[in-house]
DNA sequence: ATATAAATTTAGATGCATCTAAATTATAGT
DNA sequence: ACTATAATTTAGATGCATCTAAATTTATAT
């Protein structure tokens, strides 16, 4: 059984492996992690001895297939947990994080697979980041920035890629949430902007916000 | 802050307050809690210096208002969270507990109150229990353990009083749930088993479980 | 009232996750 | 290739929550 530091560590070197190509280096995660660098040492022969990783002293750190597995489910709950948080409970983009990082830790199976299905198996969370399913497969990203659509297509709104306030509200104003269905209506060749069906409606939004509606084509 | 050990000592000093009167032995709490009585007074020691309980030192505990809020608080998490698991989940009742003792455990005011609100403010949780209120106010209730009524009489369940799977699933098995009409039949003097009727059908029970039973009168 | 048993606390240890300070290894510049 | 610097690891300490074993206090029974 893992722990929650454990866990903490695996979900910031798989983060991590994206930009560090092969291995991962202790000051990186240190950083990450806002821990000593000495402290993450400590750690990762932990780590090393659980077979979550591997790891070689100096050279940097790699997760095992297993410790992909658990990272990759840990990040599962942290997002799912995020959808529900902001589909249910009202939360905005700023506040779901702190929660998450708590929440991410319960252990139950059956929890984060009934949570799956309750939320209709979602694909992103609200920061647009890509939720694994079950067996730990992400779905592929075809999601598309709106802007980048043909007149006529319709698609569904799966993420946005900001975060501020003002631009969550601006959404909320503009009745535009996850899973809003959106028809293209005109694109202005001028200015970039773009005329949108949401749910039926007729707005008119800048390119500036479409460029942050990421688009499923349906 | 407090911790998670921290938590569970006050909730269990808050549900043996009920039983012990004045206060509370470190043995009752070592056993609720599964740990040794030296683990304790460790614990105790700490819980007094942070003003949550009085100690005196051989002479048990008792909560403090500061104490009793916060026991209140994690009860109330408990309990919301286990009728998030039942109504929107589908979990079944019996299910529940393990996933709720992780839950309760979650820190974020917003959160409680958000998911208070989301599930309409429910005064009783899936077995029955009172959900204190965000100023920590239980809801009053009349309900009495079954085994205390006299033949003839007619109640409905309210709560039970346990919350172990194996007592759970029996009470599944003879139709018994929150909400059922039950009347006794008949008292048997010899070992205090009674003979009910459960939604029609008679049926005969310990008095173990009878105690376990709680029923508003009709 | 006093011996014995039971309950409780103290002393000292362990594992976890962290820290600081010191030692070691890798790297980069000349 | 050599040295200065940066990155990393080791050694030793701390706080938390637990344990076992031993000491102490309270309760009980004659």
């Amino acid at each position: 059984m893992s722990t929650k530091a454990e866990e903490n560590y695996l979900k910031t070197i798989f983060k991590l492996s994206e930009k560090e190509k092969d291995s991962v280096s202790t000051n990186s995660i240190s950083e990450e992690l806002e821990t000593k660098p000495s402290s993450v040492s400590d750690m990762l022969k932990k780590l090393s001895e659980k077979e979550l990783i591997n790891y070689v002293k100096y050279q940097g750190v790699s997760l095992t297939p297993l410790g992909h597995r658990l990272a990759v489910h840990v990040i599962r709950k942290h997002r799912l947990w995020e959808v529900f948080l902001v589909s249910h409970l009202n939360f905005k983009w700023d506040e779901v994080h702190d929660i998450a990082e708590q929440l991410e830790h319960i252990k139950s199976k059956a929890l984060v697979n009934r949570l799956d299905a309750f939320l209709n198996f979602p694909g992103y969370d609200p920061h647009g980041d890509p939720i694994p399913n079950e067996k730990g497969f992400f779905p592929k990203s075809t999601a598309v920035p709106l802007n980048l659509l043909k007149v006529k297509t319709k698609g569904k709104v799966v993420a946005v890629e900001r975060d501020e306030p003002s631009f969550l509200n601006y959404l909320d104003k503009i009745k535009v949430s996850i899973g809003t269905h959106i028809e293209i209506v005109d694109v202005n060749d001028f200015d970039h902007s773009i005329d949108v069906k949401i749910d039926g409606i007729l707005t008119h939004i800048s390119l500036e916000v479409a460029q942050n509606i990421l688009i499923c084509i349906l």
